[in-house]
DNA sequence: TGGGCAAGCGGAGCCTCGCTCCGGAAACGA
DNA sequence: TCGTTTCCGGAGCGAGGCTCCGCTTGCCCA
């Protein structure tokens, strides 16, 4: 509820031009660099990928956290939508839910680094953290309920716990290499099922 | 073979006594500091814990992962050699693999930070992955090939997805928290079950 | 249109941390 | 005791995060 995404409460002040300008010119600047250097690519590089000075970007994101949450708003949001209509369009609960984790994990997989990041216990990252959790996991939970209900499921597992780990498997794996995240989570969704 | 512990092909030279001396400390220290602050504590800490230089770490350790693999090398030996031993005792292959799987997860869990370290990308701890992996590779396959034989789980894993899928959910998982590594682990190692 | 001023900008600079390098100290053999 | 060789310590460099403050610029009002 109340998502103020500029208007919190009274407006306070309307933002210079140059202001939002440069706002925009980070967040596309941010992409690139995340694309092609990882979320953890130094402020620096991406203070001169926007060509502005860094204090610029700490005033307009004070944290790296607050960066990436508003390069990938868009994409959470969208999954976190997605979430209740594949419930419906899904022949059953349990692959509804199969279905959101495949997207969940797709997300994770093509952004450089940000599983690892997610889970980082680095002192900074708790709002992005706080972020998915808050967006993602009630919608987890949702589909989740729906398959223990259906009986399909175990119901013993918190929807948290579930992210947490398919957020973990995910970490460094970068569409190359051996490692397939996809296979485990699978295997992960797999040991799920009711074992009646 | 070839464990060569400290003489490699033919004796190079005696070491002196004040060398052996400070690794020996060092060692200690790096054990404390570790315990204390992870295993990515900084040099200087570790170096100030042990009252040397830090010219001395690096002299005697050339890598972080150098260090630690000194530090735990007897626990990761021991968690080698249990693994053909439980073969024997346990019930069945499958049972063996899941209690061998679970002192990997008790070593993981209890070395604050390590399994962090052993997934990160970062440069320099491919040393150290690479150890574990020579290791405890071979070992995971033998539990997953027997386990395969006598038919109680799908084939089509590799031993090296598993260790590192478990190792990736033991990130994080400090024995605190609301996420507990071993139940996902579970999940996993019961979602390999043949599902016939 | 022009003047006043707060919002906004930029990057020098400080801090921490990894790692190197070399002058000096200490051990060992003769 | 002396020479040689090994070893030690920490100053110092580069990279990166983050701050701070003097300067610039958009905006409002007369």
């Amino acid at each position: 509820m109340n998502d103020g995404d500029e208007g919190a409460g009274q407006e306070p002040r309307p933002k210079r031009a140059d202001a939002r300008r440069n706002e925009e010119t980070l967040l596309n600047a941010a992409a690139t660099v995340f694309l092609t250097s990882g979320v953890e690519a130094p402020v620096r590089d991406i203070a001169a990928e926007a060509g502005v000075g860094m204090g610029t970007i700490y005033r307009h994101f004070p944290t790296r956290a607050d960066l990436i949450i508003a390069v990938y708003r868009h994409q959470v949001e969208r999954l976190a939508e997605s979430g209740p209509a594949l419930l419906e369009t899904s022949a059953t609960p349990h692959a509804a839910l199969g279905e959101w984790i495949d997207l969940f994990v797709d997300f994770l997989v093509t952004k450089h680094g940000l599983a690892g990041v997610l889970q980082s216990d680095n002192a900074g990252f708790e709002t992005l953290h706080a972020y998915f959790l808050d967006r993602l996991v009630p919608v987890c939970t949702q589909l989740l309920d729906a398959a223990a209900e259906s009986g399909e499921i175990r119901s013993d597992l918190q929807a948290y716990e579930l992210m947490r780990g398919v957020g973990n498997l995910c970490i460094g794996a970068d569409s190359d290499s051996l490692y397939d995240a996809r296979r485990l989570v699978e295997l992960l969704v797999a040991g799920l099922r009711q074992p009646r």
